[in-house]
DNA sequence: GATTTAATTTAAACCGGGTCGGATGCGCGA
DNA sequence: TCGCGCATCCGACCCGGTTTAAATTAAATC
């Protein structure tokens, strides 16, 4: 059914149909009434892509999926779908692998030129990142779920990863800690080098020194995890804890000190960082896992929110957030055992 | 740039250069190379939103992501994305929370009926599922990947979970195993019914009786793992050996066991189906666990392919493939132990 | 060289709505 | 009664391409 049709139903001008629908006030409160109903009885709908080329919108939020970052992806989309449920805007998925650079950005360009999205949401930025300047400079509206350091005005939604770990490390030296290992995320995003502050901070405020054997880089995976905490803990003298950038990573970890023979919570204490999966939970591993808290789902939630923000016209510079995160304790922390530490 | 600027700056009608840039045969080949390479130098791309309202293609495939899903849905995603890399063709994702049926229909609808997508990928059928009658009621082409029970003809992609299942639970029987518990998934859904039917004749097939104390329905999380896998090994006589439904599953039982001070492969053999995650490895667990394999991610990938051959015209009931589950033994099965089983 | 035929190119008609700039009609005060 | 303002409604043009049908040009045939 198209406007002409359905408008001569009604008698009325296609004009005026589409005001009707559109909820301009120059239309009869009855007429609009009559209108609606119709629609619904006759199931009347604008032509979507007639829509969008007239009024230049497109309708949805694009989204880049990396290889790799799928485990955390998942739960922020479902976040943002929580929000842009019932506003008229789609989610624009593009999985892309993890080509070269050179690669992915000239695909991110034919994404981003192509204007098939609104606005965009920039996932694990790094420093300068390219894609935000590229964005920038084609005036395509973004909001980047991180931080990254850029010349470029833009609006970001992170959580305090370096705040986190700062706090993470800080307890376990607390604990008569001194050995303590990291297994960050990818070198070169921002949020390791986030945590990589806060790890360091933390140390050098107690006296201790950096030791650069103590810290690995890697995706989140528990075969990642897996082979560096086999790595540390085959280390002499061995580390007596262990943060781990995430819940994957803590598997792996678990696996590892199992594997050894050590204790988790007694020989080694481990925190990770917990995204929050409805599918696991640190509550339920064995032992309960200490984890360093940030909802994912919330995020993603929260982003699209500050999407609609900039697509109403909110200056980006005003379109910024840094969230905390919580330390949870639970079994998988102790004090350092007699005979380990220093 | 506008195609008619475009024209312009060639000397050609915008029919021309419409017809060479869409690669049409009534244009000589040097005029396309000529079109091609300004296009290229101008940086001009025709307006999404104005082909899409003249082809009445949309150039996107939709898929809803379910609450609960979204593990596997990832690397469905991705795999997708494989396929679609290079075509023209976004994936549109819906996430949706698991209201009640009705709603999440009228939800469903109005997705369809907006006719935002050129077709549809139904994820979790159940047994004459309402979104399949639907989506042949509207005409809109679609792919459900499981299988229904129903009389309109459909494409479906689908692994045997059936057959999966049945040579897991047989695998456990030749090992001595009598009593077998499964996990499978939430109550309903096709996959489960069938994972449920493998297992029943398996069962059969030994002369042994099912017994409705040994199978429990959830989702795929650790905490429905954990919490169903001890009421099981609770029981006496406890049941030597367990089906889990998926990795998150067995993560749950492995915690599970080790909560009681059993040994997996020794006190209780365990064996889950595996989606392939990329940072999920059962050889990583300890001890390593034994699955029923199938990757999602090429599950995705042959999705996206079929959808386009639906897309193409191909008739659905040609569109349909069952594949085969590899069993892989790990350390996580061995024969019941002395003592247990009958 | 005139006539066909094939190869290119183009003008014009859409695709299906949104929205600007008037119409139209009615009530009200002067 | 006339003029004016307000509440409603409508005609026509526009969005930016694709595609049909027709025109133009080049190549082929006799």
């Amino acid at each position: 059914m198209k406007l002409k049709e359905f408008a001569k139903h009604l008698d009325l001008s296609p004009t005026t149909v589409s005001r009707a629908l559109s909820g301009y006030p120059e239309v009869r409160e009855s007429t609009r009434k009559r209108v609606a109903d119709a629609a619904l009885r006759l199931g009347y709908r604008p032509n979507i892509n007639a829509v969008r080329l007239v009024t230049g919108r497109v309708g949805a939020i694009g989204i880049l999926m990396e290889r790799g970052r799928e485990v955390n992806f998942a739960e922020f989309l479902s976040g943002m779908g929580e929000r842009l449920d019932g506003e008229d805007i789609d989610i624009l998925v593009s999985p892309i692998a993890e080509h070269d650079a050179k690669e992915e950005m000239q695909l991110f360009s034919r994404l981003v030129e192509s204007r098939r999205v609104d606005a965009f949401i920039v996932n694990a930025p790094r420093p300068n990142d390219e894609r935000i300047a590229l964005l920038h400079k084609l005036g395509m509206p973004f909001l980047v779920h991180g931080r990254s350091e850029t010349d470029v005005p833009y609006a970001w939604l992170d959580i305090d990863n370096e705040g986190a770990i700062k706090r993470a490390t800080a307890h376990l030296l607390d604990l008569g800690h001194t050995r303590i290992a990291m297994i960050n995320g990818r070198p070169g995003v921002t949020f390791s080098l986030h945590r990589d502050k806060g790890y360091r901070d933390a140390l050098v405020e107690r006296g201790l020194q950096f030791d650069p054997r103590l810290v690995a880089h890697g995706s989140f995976t528990d075969e990642v995890g897996f082979r560096f905490a086999r790595s540390f803990l085959e280390q002499s003298p061995r580390p007596t804890a262990l943060v781990a950038g995430s819940m994957m990573t803590a598997l792996g970890v678990y696996s590892a000190a199992r594997s050894l023979g050590l204790v988790v919570g007694k020989d080694i204490s481990v925190i990770a960082h917990d995204d929050v999966f409805p599918y696991l939970n640190a509550d339920n591993m064995a032992p309960s896992l200490s984890t360093t808290r940030s909802s994912m789902r919330a995020a993603g939630k929260r982003s699209a929110e500050m999407v609609l923000q900039l697509l109403s016209g909110k200056p980006p510079t005003e379109i910024q957030e840094l969230w905390p995160v919580e330390l949870i304790l639970r079994e998988s922390t102790g004090p350092v055992s007699r005979g380990e530490g220093r």
